[in-house]
DNA sequence: CTGTTAGCGCTTTCAT
DNA sequence: ATGAAAGCGCTAACAG
């Protein structure tokens, strides 16, 4: 069932079938409603492929995450599906890895001009390897939405929460709590945790205190073990910040096999204000760098410039504390 | 750059293009080599919407599930994009929600044609409202493949988890081990939860034992809440099942305010083997449905339709205790 | 307000 | 082994 089955079966041409499709407004109220008649006989829905061979656009955008099991990545994608099916796109979704290599086929695949937009969720893409890749196959002008990263590219936009100074924010009112001695759970070697450290080294030094940060993982071992390495380091810690939830959750099972009460004794802040937040137990306080909303205004960003419009190429938001039992003391 | 430019270039007909694009057999070494050349020095890849216009495919398949921010079902898809990827296809990201209208609108949008096949992920699809959807809009013998449900149509292929077998193996193991006083906590109405429960009864009544199920809900509060009044209505409990793993997070929760010591007087084990196991402490025991296999499976499966190949209406995957802490006495 | 016609970029007979 | 030409289903000038 195609167009000029319509066409034949309504008596007009495929081009007023086409009008009708398309809510062209010059069309007799009278003819419009014989071909409607017809569309919904045969539940009728036009190719989207034929259409997008002339449109030179599928109406699909991609959505990059290195795993989305990641939490905070799945919860990123989901509001960014949720918008752009709003809007009248299709999503794709492609899990890249780690891997450069993995990577490049990634985009060697996404080079074909099938999509109108590409997503880019995580800081774990800003490498020079994967900027490079960027330029190397995205054709010309491809818009590319980059959620907490940035590339200096002229097709790159970014979305980006400002970890420093969510993080400074946060030590500060911490300090302001009376806390001194505050520590630093270091995840990976990202742009975004290189931030979230500065943010708080930052904080600490302004108020006259030391920094103390100790490298981990983002992993719930990794911060276990991170964990276990600050009390040592610093047995009257009063305050552990991490850089990622999943960092927070190995603090927490680190504490309790210490036995040390939790947030009498030490209090814990992760950071995401993912779902992981609700399963310990206490439950974790969390910087919320709100996935959801950056997920919409990424939509919406990519929406406005396929539209022709124009955009800003940085948009910030700032995290803020999402306090929960880890650091509620009574 | 089309097809025609590379053909101009090598000084040869598109259809020579199309066939060294293509690897078709007959044709010249040389002229081959020709083609190639002005193929890569000008990074040419072929329109997928051109070509998916004849070839009446896109090679997309489409994902659905209520919401992947769901651990298990973020997981399921991710094993699904890993495998279709591999085999040359894209997906598409459905987030349905559990709204029929909404889920509705999404079938609508599916049934354009553009999708060579279908994949639900989840149980909560298997609802007479959802089948009606899928007779309505799904255009004659797309390829739906069901993972965890299923439904009675011509064109939907299931991968089942043995939730009834899974548990009353797993029931039985902790009967042999002496246990007598065996609860379970069930979920939503959804038909894997009836299964599970029936599993857990007919294990329980096969030794001789009284079951005892309590009502609860899919999150942690409902697991939790629903642990207390399992612990009232039966103060010796020594293991608790539960239906999913987010409610038996809510029981370790529920317990440890109790102070009550797991496993030591109570043992739990959750369903889905997610990633919440390695957050709880003590570490979760959970029953592994294999959500990764079944991923892996269910993209094979419906490649292999796609081939046109025959495939089994149903396979089938029995859940295996994966032990942690939780269910360890030392 | 409606129809004719020329593409969109590719695959695929059918000739040669 | 290669090419000419006819579509795939739709949109968009351009006429009328």
């Amino acid at each position: 069932m195609n167009i000029y089955d319509i066409a034949r079966e309504a008596g007009v041409s495929i081009t007023t079938v086409s009008r009708v499709l398309n809510q062209s407004p010059n069309i007799r109220q009278e003819t419009r409603q014989k071909v409607q008649a017809v569309l919904e006989k045969y539940h009728y829905s036009p190719s989207p492929i034929a259409r997008g061979l002339v449109k030179r656009s599928m109406n699909a955008v991609g959505i990059l995450s290195i795993d989305i099991r990641g939490i905070h990545y799945s919860q990123t994608a989901y509001a960014i599906e949720q918008e752009l099916h709003r809007l009248g796109y299709r999503c794709q979704l492609y899990n890249t890895g780690r891997e450069p290599e993995q990577q490049r086929q990634y985009l060697e695949m996404i080079a074909d001009n099938l999509l109108d937009g590409i997503i880019l969720i995580g800081s774990t893409f800003q490498t020079p390897a994967f900027e490079q890749l960027l330029k190397q196959y995205l054709p010309g002008c491809l818009p590319v939405l980059f959620v907490n990263g940035s590339f200096p590219l002229p097709n790159v936009y970014s979305i980006l929460s400002d970890d420093h100074r969510g993080i400074f924010q946060c030590v500060e009112q911490f300090i302001a709590r009376g806390r001194r001695h505050i520590l630093f759970v270091r995840d990976n070697n990202t742009d975004s945790a290189l931030r979230k450290e500065r943010g708080y080294r930052d904080a600490m030094t302004s108020h006259g205190l030391t920094p103390l940060i100790i490298e981990g993982e983002d992993s719930i071992n990794g911060g276990a073990n991170a964990t276990r390495r600050a009390l040592e380091l610093c047995p009257q810690a009063e305050t552990i910040f991490y850089g990622t939830d999943r960092a927070a959750v190995g603090g927490i099972q680190a504490l309790q096999q210490l036995q040390i009460p939790v947030p009498a004794q030490v209090e814990l802040i992760g950071f995401n204000n993912s779902q992981l937040c609700e399963v310990t137990c206490p439950a974790l306080s969390s910087l919320d760098n709100h996935l959801d909303q950056m997920g919409l205004q990424v939509a919406q960003i990519l929406h406005r410039l396929l539209q022709g419009e124009e955009a800003k190429k940085i948009s910030i938001c700032t995290p803020v504390l999402a306090e929960r039992e880890s650091t509620r003391r009574h």
